[in-house]
DNA sequence: GTCTATATGAAGATAGAC
DNA sequence: GTCTATCTTCATATAGAC
């Protein structure tokens, strides 16, 4: 699980894994360029309308292709919805491996993935949004990857939080629970802004709010579970 | 107006004025079993299929009725959807009221609004992901609630901490953000369940699991922001 | 590989009998 | 008020020309 997360032009990661169709070969330049517009065209599309709610005559639009093409690489609405969350799961993948190490100290490190998270819900929003939508729905399509890579990592962040406790460094909070509270105050940014900008009466969050919403979640986390001069 | 639903303004119309069609005169006892068992079986699969992947016919299936029956009550999809949505609405209104008052102890107030908006993500998960959903997808049918009623209710909310706050008794922290966290930490207990139960290796969320959320949002929001002593 | 045209089915909504 | 049967629209998906 190599930590490939390069802050600062952290954009859409690449879309490998599509072949669209038994017997293509090589995959060139133009195809991975339409599977990348369709793909950037497909999260905005879902995020906004939910997955019954996408078309893919919508998509095709947004994506400036005809619609059988969406179909040519992708197979059907459910594959490329399939593909689409793949690729946000990757997105999801690293934060924590990165900062939330023994190594660290536990303030530097909590702020550090408080930090990171919102990040990402500041800059990739529609991805989350499709990532809680599925979630919101049962999470069938990602079953496995929850039971699987997401469990085994928080298995990890368990053993790291441990030794905090260990070393005096850090209250005994429930290690899952204060996971799960870490990631929906983060991506509630990405999730929820649209509550967001009508209680704050603006148009959209800006750095302002994103600063605020640091220190809140901050102030909350650390005080909460860091024991200070451990 | 009340009359005949023209399409256009009917967002978020009134569900307690169930006079679907001009001439019913009294709505009676079974009308109003009727519409609550469609509101039920809506509630269940709007929950579980978000609004796009939802349809009419499932959601008779589910009351047990005709599907025609559904738009003899509601008119549309759409009006029973909003129909639903303000009930929902309903449901979120009075624990911050009930909670949130200048007159309690700091600590008291917030562990009691914890405890009560977690006990409605348990008793009312479907509730909270339509909610969820419709926020998810832009907040289109409740934006009059959010810039009014809810922008109202924060308001309030905001003098109270800032009352608890000039007697010493409340650290400075931003209101608005401070909800947007008790709110995005409590309401994932129901919205983003699918995920819990898998990383808790569980079937469905337990008193065991709700008391851990409880201990683990109260140890961030009390230390976070309550000062002892005050 | 790409797009026009279209098949096929499903969904929202209604007509009209009872 | 209630339900059977049906209309209309639109979505996914494909056939087949280029």
């Amino acid at each position: 699980m190599a930590s490939e997360r390069n802050g600062e032009s952290g954009r859409v990661t690449d879309l490998t894994t599509t072949a669209p169709k038994p017997g293509l070969a090589q995959p060139g330049a133009p195809h991975r360029q339409s599977t990348q517009k369709i793909l950037e065209a497909a999260e905005q599309v879902f995020a906004e309308h939910g997955y019954g709610g996408a078309t893919m005559a919508a998509i095709a639009r947004a994506a400036g292709l005809p619609k059988p093409n969406l179909h040519y690489y992708f197979g059907s609405k459910d594959a490329l919805y399939a593909a689409l969350l793949e690729n946000i799961l990757s997105l999801w993948l690293d934060d924590a491996d990165l900062w939330l190490i023994a190594e660290r100290d536990p303030a530097t490190a909590l702020s550090g993935y408080i930090r990171a998270k919102l990040a990402w819900a500041r800059e990739r929003p529609e991805a989350s949004r499709i990532f809680a939508g599925e979630l919101l729905t049962g999470a069938r399509h990602i079953d496995a990857y929850l039971r699987g890579d997401l469990r085994a990592r928080v298995a990890r962040i368990d053993t790291v939080f441990a030794t905090w406790r260990a070393q005096g460094r850090m209250r005994p909070v429930d290690t899952r629970h204060l996971l799960f509270c870490l990631w929906s105050m983060t991506q509630s940014y990405a999730d929820f802004s649209a509550q967001m900008v009508r209680v704050l009466e603006t148009d959209a969050l800006e750095d302002a709010d994103f600063a605020a919403a640091e220190a809140t979640i901050s102030a909350l986390v650390l005080r909460g579970v860091v024991i200070d001069g451990g």
